[in-house]
Parts: structure tokens; sequence; C-alpha cells
DNA sequence: GAGTGGTCTAGACCACCTA
DNA sequence: AGGTGGTCTAGACCACTCA
């Protein structure tokens, strides 16, 4: 026992950052505070601002932190519950919370989709961009591909592109009898232009739901949906929506 | 339009690097095989070693790779779908895939949990402690909270912790006849016990999968699951298991 | 003991936002 | 223009694995 140290392993310094961070967090910082600047942060604990930064950034996908490039770090709001069972393609959804199309292309799928739709390699599908807004806020972008052959009845050319033509294909799908789905949720991170809908600088971390949809067992359609992870916790259950009643009105540090 | 930049943003290095290096491991490289080491790496495309390992560790998240200290870098298998839907507190399992029970302890649970389970703030629960392996790999570890009163015939003490007392407490959960659950899913970071039973470093990221289970519409017990988020795909539909089917048996690097 | 990935430093410059 | 977070560098040392 001379040279080994004995059974205390130096926890990283940026490790034992984020605790000391994420405890101060709970104690002294309200919802939607501004944090001191990482520089100053840095000189505060007596570490590199790199170091700071890589507590910082644990604590950002964790989601208890918010950055913004040229504004700050703020203290982020518990994570929203964001419902992804049984609301099919154009599912219902409440007020406060509905998919919006965007826009429609005809593309070939990413081989991953193609597999999944059972397409030649390089047959061309409709492609439906919609997204997702939960309490005025864009907490989803999703990328919805759909083979010719679902949607029989589609008219063939009204507008090539643009939301119009993105709902006439969700209104064909819809009347095509969807009758089942499966999803999977898994990590990613977010290409250029879904981190462009969400409001994020591209490869921030993203939870990614692909859907196959159903008509009488076969696939009819596959989604891609990308959800904030940062910002967003899906629920699955039937009483998922479990909010924690605080107080509304806290007290904000005045500026 | 004199000063600006006439619409090329000039991509980050690390990310332009990504996307380089994704391609090459699609067409030069086979899984399990060992890429050049981060120093080598970052000599070949002329940057700093943290460019390169802010471009290893985008790729790592997205499960395209894995890194092990003292080891080295691999391509990673594509991930694993583990089903995550109506399989119980004791669920049934396929031959490969199984919960095993570990440990059981009397603890205060967390705050969130006790405000799932509407429990005091400082009552004890039964902690179950089980991990979850599938084709002989670690993927899951798992923390079940269960007031006493949900298991009101638990023997009293008959053994204060270990496996055996983990299964006594499952069988009276199961007893109680759990009829409902829902679920939901967010990203986190590994505990340090977690991430030492999914063989990965404290702060590795992972899908936390947090489960009430209900009798007759009561929170009987409160799960938190966390998944290895780089190695794993959460599945929920019926017909979940969209296996790759790929020729088991590949070639691998001689050393 | 040699080689790997993990941590850390002290700087620099850039892109973005707000005023 | 000044301040913020984001990117990048060139080094150093540490913890771990394996022969």
């Amino acid at each position: 026992m001379g040279t080994t140290q004995l059974e205390t392993v130096p926890e990283p310094k940026y490790w034992h950052l984020k605790t000391v961070l994420g405890e101060a967090l709970d104690s002294e910082f309200t919802v939607g505070e501004i944090l001191p600047n990482e520089r100053e942060l840095a000189a505060r604990f007596g570490v590199a601002r790199a170091t700071l930064r890589q507590a910082l950034e644990q604590l950002e996908l964790e989601g208890r932190l918010q950055r913004r490039r040229g504004v700050g770090t703020t203290v982020a709001p518990p994570r929203l519950g964001v419902d992804v069972s049984a609301t099919g393609a154009g599912g219902p959804g409440a007020p406060e919370d509905a998919w919006q199309p965007l826009d429609c292309a005809l593309v070939a799928p990413p081989a991953a989709v193609a597999r999944l739709l059972e397409t030649g390699p390089s047959e061309e599908v409709h492609a439906v961009r919609r997204v997702r807004s939960t309490h005025g806020q864009c907490v989803a972008a999703e990328l919805l591909y759909v083979p010719a052959a679902s949607v029989p009845d589609l008219p063939a050319i009204e507008t090539p592109s643009g939301p119009a033509r993105a709902r006439s294909v969700l209104r064909e799908l819809q009347r095509a009898g969807v009758n089942g789905q499966d999803r999977s949720v898994e990590l990613g991170s977010a290409r250029a232009d879904d981190a462009k809908e969400l409001d994020r600088l591209p490869g921030a971390p993203v939870l990614v739901v692909t859907t196959r949809y159903l008509v009488d067992g076969r696939t009819a359609a596959v989604s891609l949906a990308t959800y904030r992870a940062d910002t967003c916790r899906l629920t699955f259950g039937d009483t998922g929506e479990i909010e924690i009643s605080d107080d509304p009105q806290r007290e904000r540090r005045a500026s």
C-alpha cells in the first residue's frame, strides 16, 4: 500500500465540477436565470475553460442548462413531456400540440428507410416534412417517407411541392387505412436541416423516433422524427402527462 | 454583398471530419475492425487531436464507433433492438434476453421518484437492482423502487439484502396484480454505479426509461432503467424486431 | 513497458447576439 | 462595439490494457 492510492480513485475535475454546479443549480438558481459567463466560471473554479465547458456540456445534455451563442447560459426548465404514443400520421393532437406540414418532395430515401419500406434501392418516394410544436415551442422535425404505391389516388401533379402538396399526401395516406404502427427510439445527432428547425446547432443530441405505419400488416410509410433531446421527455403511456406542479410564478433575478 | 461570405458558411472542421470518417466507415471498414489511433488519425487529417476527438465523439454518440481506453477505437455493429414494450416487472423474456436481480436495499428514493410514488419526503422504500442482458451483453441497469405498502405480504426479515431478497420483492409485486404501466424515455448520463454495470465510463450517454407500474390505477412501483445509448435502439411496437440479417460470422483482424 | 484513449491547460480566433 | 458561447491548437500528463 505504499504507492497505490487507497481505494480513492481521483475523480475527474469536470465530473466533480458537474456535481458542484448541479447542486448549486438546485439551491441557488431559479429557472431562466443567467449564469456567469464561461471565462468567469472557469476562473472562479480555478480550471481551464475547456474543463469548465466539459461540465456544462454534461449538464446541458441532462437538460439542466441551456446555452446559446452570443447570449449566455441559462437554467433550463424541467423537460417537456411529449406524447409519442398513438397519435397517428395526421393525429388529432391537442390545440397546443400539433404537427405542421411544411413541404413535400420526391426523393430517393436513405438506405435504412428503403430497407423498412421494402422498396427498390433507388425508387423515389414522397417525403413530407413536418415540424411539431408544443406550448409554442418547436420540439421535433420529421421526415415522413410515403411510397407512391401507398397513396394510389393521389392527384398526379397539382402542385409539385409546398404545404398543400404535403397535406394531400397525408390525407391520402390516412385514407389508405393505417391500422397499426411500431416505433423505436434511439440517440442521434441533428443533421444540418433538422438543427435549423429545432433552433440548435448541427450535431446537437436528438432522440430519433422511427415509426412504421402499417396497412394490413404491410409497411405503408416510414417516419423519422427527431426530437430535441435536451428539452424533451418522450412519453408512451396513456396517462403520461406527469407534470410537476410548481408554483408558476417564481422569483427571477432582476437585471 | 461586399464583406459577407456569399452563402458558403464555413463548416466546422470536426463536422466535416465526421462526415469524411463516416463515409470511410461505410466503404472501407468492416464491423469490429480497429481504426488507427487518435494521434495518427489527427496527423493524417492535419488537425489537432482534440478536434479529431470531437469528430470521434459524435460518431460514437451515433453508435458507429466504440472506444475503449487502453485498447483502441473499433467499428461498432448496428445497434441492438431492445424491446421495451409490455414485458412486466418480472416479465417472461426470451431465453437470450432477461433481467437478472442483483440486490435489494431499503433507501429513501430520489425526489423525482418520491413524487411519482406519492410517498413522503423521506419514507424508505425497497430498491431492487437489476441488470438486463441481451445476446450475452449487458445493455441496461435498473433501479426498481417499491414502497412497502405495495408488497404487504413480504416476509419481514428473511435476508436483509442480496438477490434472494430482490426476487422476493419482485414476486410479491407481481402478486399484487400489476395491471397497467406507462413509460417515458429521456436522455441522461450514466451515474458511476450504472456506468460500472454497463462497462462504460461515468457520464456516458444513456437512455433513461422511467416506468410507473399501476395497480388499479394507483402507482405501485417506479423503475428507472438506464440503457446504453450508444449500442441500443429501444423498440416499442409489437413487431419491433427488425434485425438486419447479416452473416453472423465476420472477419476480424487477427492480432 | 509500450500503446491506447481520457483529462487538462492556456492560449487564440471565430460566429453570433444585443445594444 | 463589446460580450457570449463555439471552434481549434499544441502541448502535457494520467489511467487503463495487454503482451
